[in-house]
DNA sequence: TTTTGAGTTGTTCGA
DNA sequence: GTCGAACAACTCAAA
């Protein structure tokens, strides 16, 4: 009943052998199977030689090996042009075809069109399965037939077809399929990376850490709804990393959702369905990498400079929340979801930096960092994109400190600088007095810049920036 | 077919 | 202090 005698799984941003769509679909259709991943050096060259997100994956893949291993197969793990590696390893192997999980992005696609044009010269097809989200590309559209290009009613469509959507797990793949491996894992160093601080991170790598994530959450899901908008808090899930590099999978996420059915796990579902939405925005609309998703915000002119720019970058904007949060960028590789909002408002609306250039800076150090949702969320923070935020709803940056860590938990575990200032200074320190500040061992401008710019001003200089790009 | 209402994440202003 | 309105324009679904 194989299809094919020998095939090839290529692991991507899949990184496990429990429930993958594309896994279960290849060990079905072949009575031989070998597995691959590839450190695709067109991807890796571009990257800076300490980089947290190569370190994950190279631990993830190797515990991925282990669990090949034990499972009586193996792994071959590659480094070169996945677009050369795949075909020639493909006939290497004598396989008949080469199955793996689909991918939204540009180059992804690019790439994959171009691996499955030279496994073609050879007679070898190339399988794509859906594994990285819950509903793709066509399978949710408005009754006209279009793609959603509003959330809400995407939002509800979703739900009502995951309602009829079997969500099991898909089984791993039979040991009597796979075929081991030959060549060992090339070292971090061997791929030309050097460690980073990334095992000093409270984040467990890999399925086993994925799996540890996720039950961890799951005794928190209940509050989710209430406690994700505090960043002092530990509320949130903290698996959009695993969720990055499929070490724990979607299905899992959304098994985990409709077994606790509160209003914490319905809140938790639409930052799925947003998810599943920011990649049909980026499948059906692949100009929104380069370009505002709406043509009238096209080609505004964002007078932000340089200099700006930087304070932003380095967490020295004169704003605690917003330089509390850059520095946990910088020193974790990760960010609290309200808090990303904040700065990303604040670089757009109080600095009028290019959104493009928040956006870049969170792909070079966020450890989650994914195409899609990316540039999805700054597109919706700038005002630009598919169901964005309106453009005059601006965020107050000293507001949302005030609201969301209010007694300045948050911004004093990260600059360290304020962690003497009193709580009702905390979220505008340049208004304490000279002798509070001396006590405080935080004066302003020497330990802690005062504002760069002032918030008021700043926020109708945006206004007007969107109202002339209006007429 | 047309109309109507509602829409992730907010702030400011004036009564 | 609290409250509602205003801040646009467009998509989508329901009436």
């Amino acid at each position: 009943m194989s299809a094919y005698d020998a095939g090839l799984f290529w692991f991507r941003r899949d990184l496990r052998d429990e429930d993958n769509a594309g896994l279960h679909q290849a060990a079905r259709a072949c009575r031989r199977l070998h597995c691959a991943f590839v450190f695709d050096s067109a991807i890796l060259e571009a990257l800076p030689r300490a980089d947290r997100r190569v370190e994950f994956i190279h631990r993830s893949v190797g515990e991925l090996r282990e669990s090949l291993r034990q499972r009586g197969g193996g792994l071959h793990v590659v480094h070169d042009d996945a677009t050369a590696a795949i075909p020639r390893l493909a006939h290497e192997l004598g396989v008949d075809a080469v199955f793996a999980n689909g991918d939204y992005e540009p180059y992804a696609r690019q790439r994959d069109a171009a691996v499955e044009q030279a496994l073609r010269e050879h007679g070898r097809r190339l399988h794509l399965a859906k594994d990285q989200a819950l509903f793709e590309k066509d399978e949710i559209v408005s009754r006209s037939g279009r793609p959603f290009a509003i959330f809400t009613p995407y939002r509800n469509a979703w739900r009502a077809a995951l309602d009829d959507f079997h969500v099991e797990a898909y089984p791993p793949p039979d040991a009597r399929v796979l075929v081991a491996d030959k060549g060992g894992l090339p070292s971090l160093p061997e791929l030309g990376f050097e460690a980073t601080d990334l095992s000093r991170q409270a984040l467990p790598c890999g399925m086993s850490g994925g799996r540890a994530q996720l039950e961890a959450f799951a005794s928190r899901i209940d509050d989710y709804a209430e406690a994700r908008d505090f960043p002092a808090r530990p509320g949130v899930s903290r698996l959009s990393v695993h969720n990055r590099f499929g070490t724990v999978s979607i299905r899992a996420a959304a098994r985990l959702a409709r077994a606790s059915r509160g209003g914490g796990a319905s809140t938790w579902l639409d930052e799925i369905a947003w998810r599943d939405f920011f990649f049909q925005v980026l499948w059906h609309h692949p100009r929104v990498v380069h370009e505002a998703f709406r043509h009238e915000h096209a080609d505004l002119d964002w007078p932000g400079d340089e200099r700006l720019f930087a304070a932003w970058c380095e967490g020295r904007t004169g704003y605690p929340l917003v330089d509390a949060g850059m520095r946990e960028l910088l020193s974790t590789g990760f960010m609290h979801n309200r808090v990303r909002m904040v700065v990303a408002s604040f670089l757009t609306k109080d600095l009028l930096v290019d959104w493009r250039q928040g956006e870049r800076f969170f792909a070079r150090h966020l450890l989650d960092y994914d195409l899609a949702a990316n540039n999805g969320n700054w597109q919706w923070a700038a005002s630009t994109g598919c169901d964005a935020q309106p453009y005059f709803r601006i965020f107050n940056p000293e507001k949302q400190s005030e609201r969301f860590d209010p007694q300045g938990e948050y911004i004093r575990r990260h600059a360290p600088e304020l962690a003497r200032v009193p709580a009702r200074y905390i979220h505008a320190p340049s208004r304490m007095p000279l002798h509070e500040q001396q006590a405080a061992g935080c004066v302003i401008g020497r330990d802690y810049p005062a504002p760069v710019v002032e918030h008021a001003t700043q926020r109708a200089k945006a206004l007007a920036l969107f109202r002339r790009a209006r007429d």
